[in-house]
RNA sequence: GGGGAGAUACCCAAGCGGUCAAAGGGGACGGACUGUAAAUCCGUUGCCACUGGCUUCGCAGGUUCGAAUCCUGCUCUCCCCA
């Protein structure tokens, strides 16, 4: 179909615009041509497009991977779109089976609750409250609970929901033919998730999904439970996922290979810094604003060949740059060429503080003092640190596990690369 | 409903009466080399004491001088047939 009307030209230029900003870092947009009109409809119109993208709150913790995709919410909201943010409260306590090949423990009700309020804190370090339309309008975003409605559903409604997806279609999904093939077990409401998240989309009568490409399904499920609730089904855009500080895994926390949201400045600049060179181009692409134009990656490419390491370092301050502003960002990076470039810990170590009540005579085990600090899980652990010449004291290897430690005088302990402490007795 | 296979440490996986705290690989951690990158090499990888004890091989019992290994029951999973 070509478009009806001739179309005025500043229109079309500014639907270009936004679609080259929205495009960024978008794996799949079904269907691209529908969200070029629609874009052209709404801005005629003056009315914002409603942007849905949901979360399962089931941990307590965001982290960067999430960050991705509401970094493009916050993207259209920028743009002058409405936001609308779905928490997960029902959803969570089934568990999504996308990109698992096990099936997700289900939670029970207080848990995804708890996890809920400290989600929404976080998801606004990225995505803002306050909106303003293209017509000057103000608003702000709408944060939906699907508990709200999946808790009340009727049995008889539930099954009708059920009604309307196939077997086949579920088992056509990759995760599931290799679940089967394997022989793992796949619980069946784990066929119903999709659905779910699929009738959100009714519920708030989406124009746009967001979701990582392992969401593809899930959002297209929604197409159809829209359609044939006589609404226009909605964009299905999914984003690349960010794989995790391995380099291999997505990015989860499960995994522990994960920046969270919440993590201090040093933490999150550390992180990133151990991001395999290979994933620097989609960490930049996916979580900076550097780099945007097409010269820009060819800049990216010269900038990771000549200086890798001060590139990385320039993408890990950005990125903390916008969890803890800029000053917070430009110490911590000071605070890490300090540490790991002149490896001079001294300056940066914190300070623990031992009750003098728990060392008598002012000494303590060693073994006892890495337990005691939490730089080692037991004792056995902290035995094979000190004897693998794990542990430095003053700066000084200590590979003797029998080691009484003086605590007089406050001490600079060091347990492997990244923990350390000055430790004194009070 | 019938028949068959299986459950081993963080994960995969060997072991099928003693020499098994349990091979091998992966991961993780520590060390060397570095850029807290990659690659490579070395070491460690149940807990507590120190060359001894305790707990671990789905769960509960039993046989045995002795069990991850044999028997019984239970729980869970997969496959084939209906």
């Amino acid at each position: 179909m070509k478009e009806p009307t001739a179309v005025d030209p500043a229109l079309a230029r500014e639907v270009q615009r936004q679609l080259a900003i929205l495009m960024r870092g978008v794996v799949d947009c079904v269907a691209a041509d529908d969200l070029a009109r629609r874009l052209a409809a709404a801005l005629a119109a003056g009315r914002p497009l409603r942007v849905k993208l949901g979360f399962d709150p089931t941990s307590s913790d965001l982290h960067v991977g999430h960050a991705v995709v509401l970094r493009k919410l916050r993207q259209f909201q920028d743009l002058g779109h409405h936001a609308i943010f779905i928490v997960g409260g029902a959803t969570a306590m089934l568990g999504d089976p996308s990109g698992k090949d096990k099936t997700r423990p289900t939670l029970t009700r207080e848990q995804v609750e708890r996890n809920a309020q400290s989600y929404l804190e976080q998801a606004f370090k990225v995505v803002r409250r306050e909106e303003r339309y293209a017509d000057g309008r103000a608003g702000e975003i709408e944060v939906r609970n699907n508990a709200d409605w999946f808790l009340e559903l009727r049995f008889a409604d539930f099954i009708r929901l059920c009604s309307k997806m196939t077997v086949a279609r579920m088992i056509e999904r990759d995760n599931f033919t290799k679940r089967m093939k394997e022989g793992a077990p796949i619980g069946i409401h784990e066929f119903v998730y999709p659905l779910l998240q699929g009738q959100d989309s009714v519920e708030v009568k989406a124009d746009v999904e967001l979701g990582g490409t392992d969401q593809l399904f899930n959002l297209l499920v929604g197409r159809d439970l829209q359609a044939d609730a006589g609404q226009p089904p909605q964009i299905c855009m999914t984003m690349k996922v960010l794989p995790g500080l391995d380099g291999v895994q997505k990015m989860s926390k499960s995994l522990g290979n994960y920046v969270g949201l919440t993590f201090p400045p040093d933490e999150v600049f550390g992180k990133v810094m151990s991001v395999p060179d290979a994933l620097i181009p989609l960490w930049v692409e996916l979580l900076t604003d550097r780099f945007v134009a097409e010269q820009g990656e060819a800049s990216l490419a010269a900038a990771l060949a000549s200086n890798p390491r001060e590139t990385k370092a320039g993408v890990a301050e950005s990125i903390t740059a916008w969890l803890h502003g800029e000053q917070a960002a430009g110490e911590a990076r000071m605070r890490f060429d300090r540490v790991f470039k002149e490896k001079d810990v001294s300056h940066d170590a914190p300070e623990r503080v031992l009750p003098r009540a728990e060392v008598p005579e002012g000494k303590l085990w060693i073994v006892d003092l890495l337990c005691r600090l939490e730089f080692a899980a037991s004792r056995s652990e902290a035995r094979r640190l000190v004897q693998g010449n794990g542990v430095k004291l003053n700066g000084v290897v200590a590979a003797d596990d029998k080691l009484e430690v003086d605590l007089r005088e406050p001490v600079l302990l060091q347990a492997g690369k990244r923990r350390f402490a000055w430790v004194s007795v009070r």
